[in-house]
Order: structure tokens, then sequence, then C-alpha cells
DNA sequence: CGTCTCATTGACACGAATCAACCATTGTGG
DNA sequence: CCACAATGGTTGATTCGTGTCAATGAGACG
């Protein structure tokens, strides 16, 4: 709701070369987020045209796949795993200003210079087009040009959803809120893996380290959450969260304990 | 910079009554925003099944052009004025997350449904499209698909570079930068009138009415600005200005007093 | 002149940042 | 296998910026 595309990245299971590529056709029939991603509308034809025009990579956690400031030579779709765009300011400091998931997309700027650094947060695999090439294809395939012009419209709402978060939320109601993303991005209700560090949380939130972790606890001592192993939580009281997530300068009369 | 597309109401020279329509066609052909808005790319043709297919509108300041949750009827360009993109909360508050200047574009959303209402800041003039005709010229016109396209990517990149504000910002930097987008969008340099009412920036900004005047008095102490009758304001040092909009939690080392 | 709206200024409270220890987990090398 | 450092997380004490409450001021308008 307030993300950009947040989902969790498929288990990573198992060994990830730093960058590996894999060949070029025909992959997109048994592509995991083919009904999500920009592709979504494309028929079979348009599907080949674009798997010619793209390759895939596999990127390892940490791995900076564009700097912000470069020409921007590739779009990019995500297969899975979890791209942050980063936004480095005049001060050196780093904000997150974005999290793209399964089926996202990224790559589409007002001009050719990249506003944004792009950061795998986990390992990821992603799908990627040459800028030139994907220019062509989107003027062939209104379809195409269509499913850009509804990622990056649902982006924009997203963005403009967490903006009022940023500007207004308390520390409590900006954590929940990330909580409850994160549950709604996870298959299992249970065990659900923190996707991002406490860091990473509070760089997103605008709060601290120190913040988060404190409104954490206090949702674990609310009885909200259980946190498992400072990596993973589970919602015990979804309601809770809900109330919390939304509205409240700190849960007051909502739920709260 | 950071702000939507923020440009300065053609000063509302005269009379504006609510609602007046006017009539069609060959209209764009001296349009003001000709050259910046969604039909930049398009050639006669193009132009003039767009013109057919929209009307223009004059609203008066304050109105409401399309509530939250409606069913999204009509896309929209601006050619003068600020129309706000207002969402409201759960517990009814209200927060501006967009300003639209002349040459923006709004409406492409993911659903159907508004997810932020329209409201016009500031006497304007609009070109409205039916949706659903709409949608049939981006199919038919590549040129005006990849307008929107541009301008909603756009629109996300300021929308972000503001959400970096929000997190993070003192409020010091906030009204700073929210001067120098005023600043940078009034073609007079020395008389700049307040686009917005405090109550309006402090709403943006995220910040309440008291600290934006703090702040505005702050910066008239210590030389950066002018202000005239509470309505205009003059800068008197763009770089301290500017300075202080970028980095610093107050303006310490930079240039300040 | 009174009223209404919007803006400014001051006193104070409170939430989150900051500074500072300390704890837990993981990985490394002897 | 255990000491060890390195990384990331939690918790506490204190400071500081901004929100809140409250009063006053300045234009605009009838």
């Amino acid at each position: 709701m307030y993300l950009e595309t947040i989902e969790l990245p498929t288990q990573s299971a198992g060994e990830v070369d730093a960058t590996s590529d894999l060949p070029g056709e025909g992959r997109c029939a048994h592509c995991s987020v083919r009904e999500r991603a920009i592709c979504a509308g494309l028929d079979d034809s348009g599907i080949n045209a674009l798997a010619a025009a793209g390759r895939t990579r596999r990127v390892a956690k940490g791995q900076v796949l564009a700097w912000q400031g470069e020409q921007a030579s590739t779009v990019t779709t995500v297969r899975s795993g979890i791209v942050s765009l980063v936004a480095t300011s005049s001060d050196g400091t780093e904000h997150i200003v974005g999290l793209v998931g399964a089926g996202g997309f990224v790559g589409q700027g007002s001009s050719s210079a990249m506003r944004f650094s792009l950061v795998a947060l986990t390992d990821a695999d992603l799908c990627l087009f040459p800028v030139q090439r994907f220019e062509v294809l989107t003027d062939r395939l209104p379809a195409l040009q269509k499913g850009v012009v509804t990622k990056v419209a649902g982006d924009l709402e997203r963005s403009r959803d967490w903006m009022v978060k940023l500007g207004r939320a308390s520390a409590m109601e900006r954590v929940a809120a990330l909580m409850a993303q994160f549950a709604d991005a996870c298959p299992d209700d249970r065990l659900i893996p923190f996707p991002l560090t406490r860091g990473q949380m509070a760089n997103f939130a605008g709060l601290t380290i120190e913040t988060v972790s404190r409104q954490l606890t206090r949702l674990r001592d609310r009885g909200v959450i259980e946190i498992h192993r400072r990596t993973h939580f589970e919602v015990l009281d979804r309601r809770s969260l809900n109330s919390l997530a939304d509205l409240s300068s700190d849960g007051g009369y909502a739920t709260a304990n």
C-alpha cells in the first residue's frame, strides 16, 4: 500500500554468484512475474520481442546496479528479491526512497541521468533491457507502454501514500505500517522474515535505528507482534497492527495496551 | 526540483466565474503550455484529435475538482494556476501530497478510483479529457502515451525527492526548499507572491503553521529573504537560501548568520 | 468600527534524535 | 573447539527540535 512493490525475495535458495547472466529466449513463458510485470499485457509475439531485447541477471545482496548521476543504460524488471532506490544527498547521507520487489519496474526517468542509485537489498533476479532497444519496443507495442504507465503511476501513488507517513506519522505509526507491509507481502503468516535491517527500515521510514528498535519492542510488549531471533517476526494481532499503522499519534484509544 | 510541477498562476487577471467551459477546437495552437504538457510531442493531426476529445474549464480557487475515492472520470492537464493533490487520512486529516502547475498532468491512476482529491489552490485553467476517450487516444498516439509516461515519471522523481525532505530535513531546510522552489517558478525575481498560504505550506512540508512562520522570520532575520506585507517575498541572498534548502540540520557552518 | 481570516510570537511539553553502554549472533583464526 | 573481533540489535539517559496551547497582530471586507 505505501511501499513501491514490496514482495519478499524467493528465499534465496542456494548459491548466488555475484553476477551470472542467463541465456536469452523463451524463458518468459514460465517467469514468475509474467502476470504482474510490465509485460503482463503482451501477447506472445510481443513477449518474444521483449525477451529478445533483454537479458536476465542475478545479483547478490548489497550490489549496486546503477549509480545516481550516471546515464541510465538499462531499464529493469525485478523478477525476485528487493531492489532499493537510494538518494544520496549533497552532505553524503543516503536515503532509501523506494523499494522495488518482484514484478516491479525501474528505470523510466524523466531525464537520462539516474536520479537515484539502485542497490540490491537481497539477492535478486533481474530482467534488463537496454534503454534504446526498450524505447523502440514501447513505440511499437502500445501494450508494453501501457504496462509501463501503469507501473509508474502505481509507484507514484505509493510514493505519495508514503509521503503522508513521512510528513505526519509518529514513529509507532511508521514502523507499524512497515510491519503490516512486510506481513502483506509474505505468503507465510506465521514466520515473516525482516526483508530490511533495522538500519534500512529506519532509513526508509525517516527514523533512527534506535527508534525503530524501540517501536518494535513496544509492539512486542503490547502483544501485537512476536519477534523471533531478531530476524523474523509474527503478527499476533493484525487488527491492532492495522489500526496502529493507520492513524493515531501513538495508538491511544485505538487498541493499545 | 522537489515539487510536482510548481509554477505560479498567471496572475489571475480579472473575473473568474466558478466554472466556465470554453469551446472545443483549434485553441491548442496558441496554448501557453503547448510545449511542455503531455501534448508536446504531438503533430497537428494528433493535437486536433486531442483537442476534439477534450474541453477546457476555468475553476475558482478552492474548488474541488475530484474527490478521493470517486471514480476518475477525467484526466486533466493544467493550463494555468495550481492544483493540489490532497490525501485524506482515516482520521480525517488532510495532507497535500502534490502540487501541479501549468503544463502538469493528473489522473493517470493505477486503479480507476481516485487515491487523492484534486483541489484548486488558485484560480486555474484546465484541459479535461474523459478517461475512456483519452485511453483510446493514447492507444492510437504513441507520442501522447510517451508524453504521459514522461510526466508521470517526472512526478515520481519529484515526489521521491520531496520524500527525502519529509523524512530527514529540518523545518528550516523544508521551508527554505519551498521558498527556493517558489522563487524558481516565478519570472519576477524581486517580488514573489506566496502561491500557498502558511497553512498549505505547513501541510505540504509536514510541519505546523507556527513552525513555518517561525522559519520564515528566521530567514528574514538572517537577511536571506525579505517579506512584504505577508503575501509576497523577495530573495536577498540566493546562495544562502540554496544551501539552507539543501543539507544542514539548521544551517550551522553553511552560510547562516 | 467590528468581525473574520490568516499570520506572528511566546511559553511549555513531548517525542524522537543523540550519546553511550551493553547484548546476541556470526564468522575467523589459532 | 574456543577466544576473538565484527556486525547488527537492544536499552537507557539526556538533549533538542517541533508540536501544542494561547494570546496578539495585521489586513480584508461589510
